[in-house]
DNA sequence: CTTTTATATGAGTATAAGCTCATATAATTG
DNA sequence: CAATTATATGAGCTTATACTCATATAAAAG
């Protein structure tokens, strides 16, 4: 018996304002479902190291990235992995931006997205 | 073969946006599948009738939710069903906020968003 | 047509978000 | 220890967001 409660719907709005700007979503990304190097992910992304750094921390400090350091390097990867799941279901794309596996499950992509993608 | 590009991962963004605040989530969850006026939503979210109105603008401008005049009541809906079913198990909270059902497909609830919830 | 009820919107404000620059710290190498 | 590589962070700027207030429009009722 679970009630929506204030809390839940702030940890949610909080979650999405973690996951809503373009650069945070392609960090993510870019970890996958991988450690990631903080220079792995520049290379990959292609952003600023500042604006990585800069995105990675609130993501840090709020548990949805956790971080392992090896030597110079700090390790980035996705605390919880069924996120990923989830944002790849999302974007309508495969982990490896391949055809989709039809034997996963995957949530409808939202339609109405489509109207932004111009 | 569907590819990670700069159109999705805007369109991705743009969704969490319009999810990243509470009252947005308050507004979305008590109109849920059904069709609700301004006036209960204004009812069930003891918001103000000027902050649901503001609220409610993005929403519908984004074609996230639709709207349908009716007399002097305008009444708005979640343009896409499978939303809700994500903010749904994405909460973890069943739609009347009761027992989960465990017939239905759940994701699973994001661990690391209990340290919000204090 | 005037009043009332339902909803929307423009303007103004305070706060937060996203970004860059310069600089700091941490570990490695010479 | 000095220099280099890897990463983090504080300050400052610009734009966007969330909100309120006053007012506008839309339909219905009297």
């Amino acid at each position: 018996m679970k009630l929506l409660d204030e809390k839940i719907l702030d940890s949610l709005a909080k979650l999405f304002k973690l996951l809503s700007d373009a650069n945070r979503l392609r960090i993510i990304f870019a970890i996958g479902k991988e450690k990631k190097s903080v220079s792995e992910i520049i290379n990959e992304t292609s952003l600023s190291q500042t604006l990585v750094s800069f995105h990675l921390r609130p993501l840090r400090e709020s548990g949805l990235l956790a971080t392992e350091r090896k030597g110079p390097f700090v390790y980035y990867s996705v605390s919880e992995p069924g996120l990923i799941d989830l944002l790849i279901s999302l974007a309508g794309v495969s982990p490896k931006g391949e055809i989709e596996d039809k034997g996963t499950f995957m949530f409808p992509p939202m339609r109405f997205m489509q109207r932004w993608m111009k």
